[in-house]
RNA sequence: GCGCCCGUAGCUCAGCCGGACAGAGCGUCUGCCUCCGGAGCAGAAGGUCAGAGGUUCGAAUCCUCUCGGGCGUACCA
């Protein structure tokens, strides 16, 4: 069923377009290689699709526009258009022809929407071919932030658009729990372990070995991410974690281990502490959004498994690499850099773009047919060397895609709110879900391109409003639901069978060619791995919808036409659940 | 300095592969509740598509430059 769907959603195009190639064949000084152009007018008066053949050829056949689309039209009248599918084509404006398609066409379409259902807007781009969206990927060192957010919604957005066409998709978090940062974050929770295990107020303050911490023990001051000076340990990093939440890690600890932490000398318990608590925190977070991955990636694998080493001596082998200064350079001038760039350095550490490079090739040997990365700006500029050191090893980097969106500016009471991990200046993407549920989440962080700034204004979000575009969609999915069950309640009865050209009102057509635009919507969304597209469309069709609700009523209509109506707005609440389900928010049947 | 992203209505933003008069939400103004859910509907006002050149039959869209904002430009991740 979904290949007939395909067919008649993409056969009048083709249809269209095999037809003008045969008309334009006729005509001298067409060239070999011209493709007539398809598509819908901006003006619905203007038909259901045009073509600017004319226009294009003008300057080659030295004719003016309106003579050659005439000939066309000419020529299109004697080969005989389909009246199933064709009702009316004229030349019009500058010299477009506009097609409009026969009411048969509309209520074929407006079938094959019931018929689906579920399934209604599926196709086939991707079916048999893997995918491998990689987002989130946020080092286990704190809370998921309002950034962090936007990156998972996409991410899982663009997984489920790939699903829609078909692919088998697989999503991936890519995480460091090794390295500088996860030290820095042991070393913080150890430094609130020692103030914790200082306060004269806990039960164990009396013992000798409290009390003597206690007098050993010393504090600094450090400045927060809002410039508050903060009291700390001196054993507290400079540069540490200030957020509330490792000094609630820290009392974990401190609670089960008392004093005996005393004896720690290392900082492992503690950053083992700190990952644990850290890592259950960001998926249960991504679970309130309704993300679940299917495969997290310990970039440590890749030192175990020696593909570190072996990405190294491969890049080595192709004559990329060389030393200087004690340190591995990789000869990223040789492709376009301006720079050539450190892969180890002197310390023998790798920097972390050779893991990076390590990991993509392991996507490639994987197999995926297409490898899709989800990084925040600041990444904009690691990324092209991953691409450089893939293709160095002879992996074809065009199956990489990666989506740079821009960064998450949170507005409060007309106030910016900047997020820094490290400073305890942040808003948690916990937080907001909290404050506005998981629905507004995802759809503000979906409303906007990926490539522009975001300004999440959280006095809208907060507003449980008509104001609220999220509210406008599932307000729009309930009412349908609603209907239906006043029908019930009602008694209405409806006919056996559905007689869709009833459906003539003005608001009824055009909101039957809104909604079966669906599944070529999807598809084309989905291609350009662009979400936000989507909530515009479906704005669309609550909007139509909301028009024929108000124009057409369908209880107490004659049965025959109620009937159609009702079928109308079932085919609406599919499209709308079925996209409501792409953008991973609820499709309520209440409100 | 260099690289990438952005500049469209008072505000926040859509605008497909270059097409016909530049769209939506919010805000403002005017109407509309005997009626399947008013979280709504109908309508109005509001534009030098940052600016200047160029390509084209045709430019918000493509190219160049200028101005303005953001992010990068590490032997940090």
């Amino acid at each position: 069923m979904a290949l007939a769907v395909e067919r008649v959603c993409c056969c009048m195009k083709a249809y269209l377009k095999q037809v003008l190639i045969g008309a334009l064949s006729g005509i001298e000084h067409v060239p070999d290689d011209f493709e007539p152009e398809l598509m819908p007018p901006a003006n619905p008066e203007h038909g259901d699709l045009a073509t600017n053949c004319a226009l294009k050829l003008a300057r080659h056949l030295r004719r003016s526009p309106h003579q050659i689309a005439e000939d066309l039209v000419q020529r299109l009248a004697s080969a005989g258009l389909d009246k199933d599918r064709i009702a009316v084509y004229e030349v019009a404006g500058p010299g477009f022809i506009n097609f409009r398609f026969s009411s048969r066409y509309w209520y074929l379409e407006l079938q094959a929407c019931l018929d689906e259902h579920a399934n209604y807007g599926r196709t086939q781009e991707g079916t048999g071919k893997r995918a491998l969206v990689e987002f989130v990927s946020a080092n286990p060192t704190g809370p998921l932030t309002v950034g962090h957010g936007r990156n998972a919604v996409l991410g899982d957005t663009i997984a489920n658009l790939l699903e829609w066409t078909g692919y088998d998709v697989t999503r991936e978090y890519y995480f460091n729990d090794a390295g500088r940062q996860m030290r820095v974050l042991g070393v913080s929770v150890r430094g609130r372990c020692d103030e914790l295990l200082a306060d004269a107020s806990q039960p164990f303050a009396r013992e000798p070995k409290a009390v003597a911490h206690r007098q050993r023990y010393a504090t600094k001051k450090l400045v927060s991410g809002r410039g508050q000076p903060v009291a700390v340990s001196t054993t507290f990093p400079d540069d540490g974690y200030l957020g509330s939440y490792i000094t609630d890690i820290a009392q974990a600890l401190v609670n089960e281990r008392r004093l005996s932490l005393l004896e720690e000398t290392g900082t492992e318990v503690f950053t083992a502490a700190a990952k644990l608590v850290i890592f259950t925190d960001i998926k249960a977070t991504l679970q309130r959004l309704g993300i679940r991955m299917d495969t997290y990636f310990n970039e440590h694998s890749l030192y175990e498994s020696g593909a570190v080493a072996e990405t190294l001596e491969a890049l080595r082998a192709a004559g990329f690499v060389y030393e200087k200064d004690q340190a591995q350079w990789l000869k990223t001038t040789d492709l376009g850099k301006e720079k050539d760039t450190v892969l180890v350095k002197r310390s023998g550490e790798p920097t972390y773009r050779l893991p990076d490079i390590a990991y993509h090739r392991n996507k490639c040997v994987r197999g995926y047919d297409v490898i899709i990365d989800i990084f925040g700006a600041d990444h904009i500029a690691t990324y092209p060397d991953v691409l450089r050191g893939l293709r160095i090893l002879g992996y074809d980097d065009s199956r990489v895609e990666v989506i740079i969106y821009q960064f998450v500016t949170l507005v409060c009471g007309g106030e910016e709110v900047k997020m820094s991990t490290r400073k305890a200046n942040f808003v948690t993407l916990d937080e907001l879900i909290e404050d506005v549920g998981p629905d507004v989440t995802r759809y503000f962080f979906l409303m906007r391109s990926a490539q522009r700034h975001l300004e999440f204004d959280l006095d809208l979000a907060r507003e449980a409003s008509d104001k609220n575009p999220v509210f406008y969609l599932q307000y729009a999915h309930a009412r349908i639901c609603s209907i239906l069950r006043k029908a019930k309640e009602t008694g209405f009865v409806f006919d056996r069978d559905i007689d869709l050209t009833q459906l003539t009102h003005t608001a009824e057509l055009a909101l039957i060619k809104e909604i079966v635009q669906f599944p070529q919507v999807v598809a084309r969304i989905a291609l350009a791995r662009e979400p936000h597209r989507l909530t515009s469309y479906l704005r669309g069709v609550a909007e139509a919808f909301t028009r024929f609700y108000h124009a057409c009523r369908i209880i107490g209509e004659p049965s025959l036409l109620a009937t159609a109506r009702m079928a109308l707005a079932q085919a609406t609440r599919v499209v709308l659940r079925n996209g409501l389900s792409i953008l991973g928010l609820a499709a309520p049947t209440h409100m």
